[in-house]
DNA sequence: TCAAACTTTCAAAAAATATTGAAAGTTTAA
DNA sequence: TTAAACTTTCAATATTTTTTGAAAGTTTGA
């Protein structure tokens, strides 16, 4: 495979991967061409290289600053602006973790514990409503803890260490 | 809060949260239903309480049970079919992770795998390019490894032992 | 201050996705 | 074998999401 190849087979690959995790295809793909890119990209390469408007490749990139994981980057003498993405993927994990678990599992977390907290009336229906909330309620902090704690932090050992008992 | 606003809110929670992670509303929201109901539900009972229609409730379900997590159920005596859902929030965790798994996870594994043995032609971009994509990759197995064995597994002492370290 | 060089916004259009419902298919019991 | 009781399929439709592009906004340097 040559580089062309590899490159837009990553793109795309990247693309769609992110269109099944509730991400848009422009935002994923942009990631990944910033990923990749060892220069710091302008919003006109980015258009030109994804064959995108300007008005799609501005939003989704305030998307990706908004998850913290591509930033603008001034190159002296120059007047636009250029961008580039979190390189390390460790950084990128514990970043996108931080943000998933905010955006999505925290308030997840609010309403089962709302729900598995109605008042018990003694039937069938609601004494499994509030069995199964509670244990989706367990099941959902345990997962925030991992992806907070075992996935984030610089120290990273934990994971090093699980791998090596696990694998 | 009273049963049915707790039932309700439980349920559409699950199905806006279904959204953000792929899975469409009608989907997540059958699922939601067939977890918290005491007795297994017929097409038709799922049809009147989501009103949804026959065909779209017929799709889901299918759907579901290709994941593994619903099941059809025969009552002596009744000519439908009734559905359930797998109730142990665990082992539906772990068919969750372990379809994941195979459906997302392995094929892009494959393909970064690929893509990260291009032929380094000593250029940056390449040079960039096969970094990166290794990282990823790395990262991917990590994640494989920790969503069937850590997640999965009637074991689970991993994951218990972990909470408790980490908490 | 002006105007060139940019970026952002947002209404309209396009594309993707989900839903419907009726026809076709299947199963069962008599 | 038939017909009633169901379920599945799928083309048409509706809904949601994404994308466009031009106008409005902003920043900078002269």
């Amino acid at each position: 495979m040559k580089y062309d190849d590899a490159k837009s087979k990553f793109i795309s690959t990247w693309g769609s991967l992110g269109t099944l995790w509730g991400i848009n295809k422009a935002m994923a793909q942009i990631h990944a061409l910033l990923l990749i890119s060892p220069e710091p990209l302008s919003m006109e390469d980015i258009m030109e290289e994804l064959h995108i408007s300007r008005g799609n490749t501005s939003m989704n990139l305030r998307q990706l600053m908004d998850w913290g994981i591509v930033f603008k980057e001034n190159k002296i003498g120059e007047r636009k602006e250029f961008f580039t993405s979190e390189k390390d993927v460790q950084e990128l994990a514990r970043q996108i973790a931080k943000e998933r678990s905010r955006r999505e599992l925290q308030p997840t977390i609010k309403i089962l514990n709302d729900v598995s907290n109605i008042k018990d009336d003694g039937t069938d229906k609601t004494k499994e409503l509030i069995k199964q909330t509670k244990a989706l309620h367990e099941m959902a902090e345990t997962l925030d803890i991992m992806m907070n704690k075992v996935v984030g932090q610089g120290n990273n050992w934990i994971t090093k260490a699980l791998v090596k008992l696990v694998k």
